[in-house]
DNA sequence: TCGCTATGTGACCATTCAGTAATATTGTGG
DNA sequence: CCACAATATTACTGAATGGTCACATAGCGA
């Protein structure tokens, strides 16, 4: 593990560490989505969302393809997904020994 | 994807987008070990070290347990690795990728 | 109890960064 | 070229957080 390295993966887990980016690739799953679609997939406004945007694709979580007015994103790496999958399994399986042991204490 | 799992997961994914964190993590790879001996694998200071393995002993990422004044650390998710095999291997592919682009480009 | 070692904690500072508003850029049609 | 629509960028602000220092706590042996 070079110090190198480490601060790349602390950057990639950094660039998914924050809802509103997460939100925008979930809106992304089911293909490329220009930027207006997104604002209102995801409820973000223009510059924010373009804000969040280019940080995804500086770090090459996403695509962009320009189509007259609009801009195209999608998906750029498909292990996002199992990265997400496996958080999202961490997260739920905590939750569910967390009730477990607050179900015990209530007895 | 409710916005409280969007959340959790982003905060999840936050405590280990921090090399301090990420190298401690590796280095409770092959067992558990105590404070000091973590100092000494990451040089990191006792202070400092203490309050990474507190967040990530509060997400559940690692265990705690005490042994007459020393306190060993124990890694509590096996899914840690495979999200940081996954961010390595994504990290690596995209260097890989971005040396070729250079490659070609000096050519 | 006392002193020592290992670890945790609180306060402080500096930096980073998400959100926002205003402005700039880029492409299209007239 | 002009007006407009879609997207990007810049400057700013407030909140979160990593590092450090000083101090607090906990367990052990004399």
């Amino acid at each position: 593990m070079t110090p190198e390295l480490l601060e790349d993966v602390a950057a990639r887990f950094k660039v998914l560490a924050e809802p509103a980016r997460l939100q925008v690739l979930d809106a992304l799953a089911d293909g490329p989505r220009h930027v207006s679609a997104l604002m209102e997939a995801t409820g973000l406004n223009q510059a924010n969302l373009s804000k969040h945007l280019q940080l995804l694709h500086a770090h090459g979580l996403v695509s962009r393809r320009r189509q007259g007015l609009f801009v195209y994103y999608a998906l750029a790496d498909a292990s996002v997904f199992t990265l997400c999958d496996l958080a999202c399994g961490a997260v739920e399986e905590r939750a569910r020994r967390s009730a477990q042991r607050h179900a015990r204490a209530m007895r």
